[in-house]
Order: structure tokens, then C-alpha cells, then sequence
DNA sequence: CGCCTAAAGTGTATGTTTAACACTTAAACA
DNA sequence: TGTTTAAGTGTTAAACATACACTTTAGGCG
């Protein structure tokens, strides 16, 4: 192969992965116990380095996956961080990305073996090197994107209740929000299916069940629709 | 100084940047013949490598001083390009930044040098690699950020007049806006600072100047204000 | 078996924001 | 002094956001 660009100048890169999931009262995070110097010991955010072979969002897939066993979930590029002293043990180049996760199916195992473990979103330990700032960006993007696109619904199961839906919503934005407006705006959006079938673990008289509509949603889209959520 | 990391998976990095002006009609570009091979001789955004011992943020700035000359420009990282076969010659990552920068301050001389020129967005030639995709994706982010973040002000000279000001939103936008409701909604926000003199370039009248006040926009926010403007 | 409890579900009125729309004013120049 | 050209100005109707309280359901328990 011919080479065209200058050989000393390669650098470290590493993808990192701030994972979110929603346990039906909070906001979490995944975090791990970094297992590799420096800093080995602190809480850390999932990484891992990008091979030669794969792309940026490859290799982020391949970190989220050695994690929690999983595949096919919402994931996107965060930010690149590129400060110097960033890793204070040599000049490492990250691109943080952000995941979306339903809690209950990640792999219990694999987490164990990192030694991971859930972290309220207001109850967030001191994390290693400059993954605070990682995560706070990830929860300002969550914040800003959860309003305007359907990504909510990548916390929740396949199916689920309003009362669950709003939750979710007053656990991303640490917000009470009126039930009849919150309701009335979901509704009226017509991307849910109503199931003939309540949930009851969280009251007596039980709460009909949703299923998210990507199709209606896309054909809405076609149509100059655009989802809002008022908060 | 201790290794902690596997040498031979270090990467080839680079800054690209999306250079946007305004010449009072339309939104433009800033693009250059590539002088290095691959693809040399094809129009392309300006780009380089950052070194060991510098941020990518200042990789970006000294990119954008190299074509431009100019530095404390409105400069924000756009996206970390990954793909395996996006660079035809080696496999190279690139971190995207984007400039809004007042198109006559820049310096003639070394945009001349770099064989570069302006390009309206809505006559973009072929690009090299993804640069259209790095284009196409700083301008998505201009046209969301100009409507909730006072940057536009960044591609007008210090002090403009409103007409100026609709039509740099008209040419972001690629729309026609409504003058009475736009003036309303922007001298509503009470950010300008009307000066005492009149703009007669492009009417008999003339039309009064006006100029950005940031403080007043930051003394707005701490008070809970939303800068927003319809399009 | 009926009463209590706890969460689910429902509608209206008011205020705010956006969108649509046409004429007057100013000043240069013929 | 009339003509031309862009700058500047308000009002109305519709849509949307916000605030707010009672009824329904069904399980559990006395």
C-alpha cells in the first residue's frame, strides 16, 4: 500500500460509552470499576480502543456489547475529546458515545464480571479523568433530543403504560409534569398502539398498555410532523 | 514516562473545517484545492493534523487561522468521522469542526495562496472523501443552532441593520420571512443595541444600525430567558 | 360484602405565542 | 416637485401551552 500521510504522527484513540437505562423510578447510568492503570480501581465509564479494521461506531458497538451482551440499541457519537492532559498517563484521543438500554435485558454476568453497577443519575460517583464531562454533555444531549425525537422509548419495554411513559419523562428532566397535559400531547401525537391488556403491578385498577409505532411515526415525519414533548 | 497503553494501535487523526460567511445575500463556503495526495486537485474543506502536544480544539483553530488568519471566531466541533474507507488512502479519523466567521475579515492573501474560494451552499461542487457529508452535517447544525442561539450574529459585521440581519436568516434558512413579525421577535428579545446612525448602502432611506449586546444576553439567561427566532 | 385506598383516567377555560396580512415614511434623483 | 425604492410600522385570528379537580376502577381488609 502506498502511504501518503506522515507515520510519526499516530495517535491513541479510544471510544468511550456513557449507557443509560431506566429502572421505572430513575435515570441510571452503567458504570464499571476501571480494571486497567493508571487509575485502576476508580469508576469509570465503558471504553475501549478503536482496532484498524473498524469504524469509530463499530468499535463503540463492540464496547457496548462486551458490557451488557447487547446489540441493535440506540447508540450515537457524543463528542470527540481532545485535551492533552485528559488521560493523565499519555495523550489519549476519546470519541464518547451515548446508549440507550432497556434495564432489564442486559447480561447480569457480563456486568458482573466488569464489575459494574447502576448509578442513579443524581447519585453519581467521581468518575475517572474527564468522564464526568462525558456524562454531563450525554445527559444535556438526552435532555435536549428526548423532547423533540421518539428516543424515550428506547428505556422502556416494548410495551408499556402511560403512567411508566411519565415517569420516565419526570426522570429525565427531575420534573413533575401535569398528567391530563402530558397524556393529551402523547396521544395526539397518534404514535402509540393501545394493547387490550392493563399492566397492574403498580395499581390495583391497572394501566392499558402501549406499544411505540415507528411506522405511524415515519409516515408522520413523511407528512411534515414533528414530535414534541412539553416539559 | 511509563507506557500504559498497546503502541501499535495508535491512529492517524485530523481536523477538518466547514468555514461558513455571509456577503449580505447568500450563505457561503470556504473551500480549497487539495494540494496532497490522494485526490489532489480536488475541491475540499481545509483540514491538517493535530500534533502530539495540542488539543484537537486548537488542531481546529490553527486549520482555520492557516486559510483565514483569523483567530477568536465562532469555531465548535461538528462530528468524529470514522468509517474505515472514508479516506481512499490509508485509514485516517477525522474530527469536524465548523466556523462562522465575518467574510470581510479574512485574509485575501492566504486564501489566495490555498487556491480556496467562497462556494454558496446552494452550488457546492463535488467534494473529496465525505466532505459533503461533514458539509451537509455543519449545516443541520447551523440551521438548528441559529434558531435558539444567538450565533448568527458571527457572520455580520459588528454593526448591521435589521434588513441584513432577515436576510442572513432568509439565506440560512433558504425561506422567506416575514418582516414585520421577524423585527418584532428579534427587537422583542431587547439583545440589540440601536446606534444613531443610519446604514444607505442599499436604500435612499438608509436603515439603522444596529449591534449584538452580549451582555445583555447573558444578563437574560441568568434570568431564565430562551433565545429563539421563527423560521 | 361493603368500605377504604391508591393509582388511573378524564375536560375546560385562560393566557400566550405564532401567523397572516398592506399601507406609510423617508430620501435620493430625475 | 414627482417618482422610485427600500425601511418601517399594528392588528386580528388561530393554534398551542398551561393551570387546575374530580371520577373511576378494583383489590384488600375489616
Amino acid at each position: 500500500m502506498t502511504r501518503f500521510y506522515p507515520l510519526e504522527d499516530r495517535q491513541l484513540l479510544a471510544v468511550d460509552c456513557v449507557i443509560f437505562g431506566f429502572d421505572n423510578q430513575d435515570l441510571k447510568l452503567l458504570l464499571i470499576r476501571r480494571n486497567m492503570e493508571p487509575a485502576s480501581g476508580m469508576w469509570s465509564i465503558m471504553g475501549g480502543f478503536p482496532r484498524h479494521d473498524e469504524s469509530l461506531d463499530n468499535a463503540a458497538v463492540r464496547v457496548l456489547k462486551q458490557l451488557t451482551g447487547l446489540v441493535d440499541v440506540y447508540l450515537e457519537q457524543l463528542y470527540a475529546y481532545g485535551n492533552v492532559e485528559r488521560d493523565p498517563g499519555e495523550r489519549v484521543v476519546s470519541v464518547a458515545y451515548y446508549a440507550l438500554i432497556r434495564i432489564e435485558d442486559y447480561d447480569k454476568h457480563l456486568v458482573r464480571e466488569h464489575d459494574a453497577h447502576w448509578s442513579r443519575i443524581s447519585d453519581i460517583p467521581e468518575l475517572v479523568f474527564d468522564h464526568r464531562v462525558m456524562v454531563d454533555k450525554a445527559l444535556r444531549r438526552l435532555r435536549r433530543k428526548a423532547r423533540i425525537q421518539p428516543i424515550g422509548f428506547e428505556l422502556l419495554p416494548d410495551t408499556f403504560t402511560l403512567p411508566q411513559l411519565q415517569a420516565l419523562y419526570e426522570a429525565i428532566y427531575q420534573k413533575e409534569l401535569d398528567k391530563r397535559n402530558f397524556r393529551k400531547k402523547i396521544l395526539s401525537m397518534g404514535l402509540l398502539d393501545k394493547l387490550e391488556e392493563k399492566d397492574k403491578t403498580s395499581s390495583k385498577k391497572g394501566a392499558w398498555l402501549y406499544r411505540f409505532n415507528p411506522e405511524k411515526y415515519q409516515e408522520a415525519l413523511a407528512n411534515g410532523f414533528y414530535f414534541s414533548v412539553d416539559v
